[in-house]
DNA sequence: AGACCGGCTCGAATCGATTCGACCTTTTTT
DNA sequence: AAAAAAGGTCGAATCGATTCGAGCCGGTCT
């Protein structure tokens, strides 16, 4: 059982041909080889040719990727923090949009997306402190995410922040979250609304549902969360809620029953969720418990997505959130390129729809 | 302008600390400091100290990870080729299910996922030939993609396909499509249907949507869509129907709207999607078509997973997404150990709902 | 006391390419 | 016909770490 299964195969098998190999082969020297790859320097077509086929012959797959990378300092990939596992994260359109935006202009230098779930460090997951990244994207982490990035920096690695704490000293990408909700908030109020009630979205990595209280507000680390409930206060100064345990509409719907399942006399007379898809969950919620919207209950939401399967259009504020990924990875090109980009902020639209209206008698 | 603006940034303020460095620094050679940093070998307390106090006096970040990987060989990263796409790639659950095992298990090992949209070769996006990728899973692509890949072989990368051609000598993770679609076209014919119709998955990297051809079967290039278009056959030899451009409820929607505006005499008493988002877009326009179901017309779906915003329970075959992830993950660590794993294949469940039932009169 | 051993540190080779400047032919210019 | 220019090719240094075997030193065993 020793002998045979621990040879990995024979001698040498697994010896790939190296750059160097195929030029010997092909009577030239390595950095001939090279230029005949990249075709970065001037290499007669007869030379070229010989090389080429020297490759053929050895089976040479082009110059290993890794070795690039090192020489030229650069792996052309991108990491991307996101805030909990792939399963979970991509649940939310929201994301995704933004991915789809950083993806594409990233693209532009070549450069790939490399998953980053922002998971503990002892998860077993790997850590964004030594995966080969040439920047690194945060989108919707928590601030606690920050933390770990202190070594990034010392390696001077570019980061950017897709909505977060601004006092970080790190690039931040983000849109008026306190103004938009606070545009929601006053759409409620000239409704006649004076029982509100949030749903709120995860507020700390932990991303445990419950009450919304003030040990933990102030314990929380995901800025926009704060921002959108700042944007409620400024119109319902004490205003509380429901912290969703992530932006999906179970996790509004639990809130929302929540919410509703007290004496009517306290029970609120519109909900502000901070997300679209933590609204639909209300709106379920709401046909569960035999609530009319918006007769009985007012609902809007925050994005502007489009909700599969939900038929009303929901009273929301959109923001942009492709442009927000795309901002990003402009910010990542400008900063790889050795220059400072603008910080970028972007308005959000008041979108009126059919789930909101004067509060009950 | 010349002068000054070529200048890079004075002298050499872009010079980061390199391990030798701090080796220097710490009057020790650079095999000790590496031996401190990475612990694995025999350091005396007192060395560690001194390395680490100079490292944090430099402003060390570690060992850089480029430098890591190509002296191991290894980058600790997996590429993941997706159809297309992020934002239109993630619509998708089953992708994303599937995606999120995968990283689990390859997690096990430290490693990442690299997302490699598999768009043409010239559109700017990464190629997956000069990623520094340990190995590539292909996760329901279309076989084109594979063309791309004996380059890869070529620098022996593991490649592991989840659903594609059995004979293309990679290693392939898959569920028995044409059984399970077989199941739900017996399920059909048990109720008395007769006439039957498809939407099927996108059957080419073009994706276009249209009339199901016997053209455009030929030039299919996506094993699963032609699978499970067998197992129809198996139960209805000639069936026909329609191409959807993804697996996407609109998609859904606007194949069934073009299979049933025509005259009630032809048209079908129930339509196989092939899969439930599609599904679920055929029972939107059965309801806009005024169709009640399964009274009408029968729907079926394939997938089982949970459509959001959708009430009625499909009649479906569940298939393990999740599962067929982690199973390619697993597949790689074995590969990239040196072993050679067991292809895999999985069962799928026929799932009954509320969607199917006896043909109309 | 001499042989031996275990713990720690160091030198040098290696991973696989890229790139700059030097050098050698040809060809063109004056 | 001599000088300059252009076109190709090659050597050697470099990117930043890891790792193996060798060496050194102080202490233990006999």
């Amino acid at each position: 059982m020793k002998r045979q299964s621990m040879a990995p195969a024979g001698n040498r098998p697994e010896t790939r041909p190296t750059l160097a190999a195929v030029a010997a082969r092909a009577g030239v020297s390595a950095s001939t080889a090279s230029l005949a790859f990249s075709g970065r320097g001037p290499v007669s077509d007869d030379t070229r040719a010989k090389v080429l086929a020297a490759a053929a012959e050895l089976g040479y797959g082009g110059p290993d990727p890794l070795a690039q990378s090192l020489r030229r300092g650069r792996s052309g990939i991108i990491g991307a923090l996101i805030p909990a596992r792939i399963g979970v994260s991509f649940r939310d359109p929201v994301l995704i949009q933004t991915l789809d935006g950083l993806a594409e202009e990233i693209s532009a230098i070549g450069a790939g997306l490399l998953l980053l779930p922002d998971q503990d460090p002892d998860s077993g997951y790997v850590n964004v402190t030594d995966a080969p990244v040439d920047a690194v994207v945060l989108v919707g982490c928590s601030a606690d995410a920050l933390s770990a990035l202190d070594a990034l920096q010392r390696r001077s690695i570019p980061i950017v922040q897709i909505e977060g704490p601004v006092d970080a000293g790190v690039h931040t990408i983000s849109v008026d979250n306190r103004g938009g909700v606070r545009l929601l908030a006053e759409h409620l109020r000239a409704f006649g609304h004076t029982r509100v009630a949030l749903v709120t979205l995860a507020l700390d990595r932990a991303r445990t549902a419950g009450p919304l209280t003030a040990e933990r507000e102030a314990g929380a680390t995901v800025t926009a969360a704060l921002d959108r409930i700042a944007g409620a206060r400024d119109v319902y100064p004490g205003v509380g809620g429901w912290v969703a345990g992530a932006s999906r509409s179970d996790a509004g719907r639990e809130a929302a029953l929540a919410l509703l399942t007290v004496p009517p006399a306290g029970r609120p007379t519109a909900i502000l969720a901070q997300s679209d898809l933590l609204a639909a969950g209300v709106l379920a919620a709401a046909e569960e418990l035999g609530l009319r919207v918006p007769e009985d209950l007012s609902v809007v939401g925050f994005d502007g997505i489009r909700v599969d399967g939900l038929e009303r259009s929901l009273t929301t504020v959109w923001q942009p959130s492709q442009d927000k990924g795309a901002a990003a990875g402009r910010a990542i090109v400008e900063m790889l390129a050795g220059r400072s980009p603008e910080p970028v902020s972007f308005d959000v639209r008041f979108q009126p729809g059919d789930t909101s209206g004067p509060a009950p008698a």
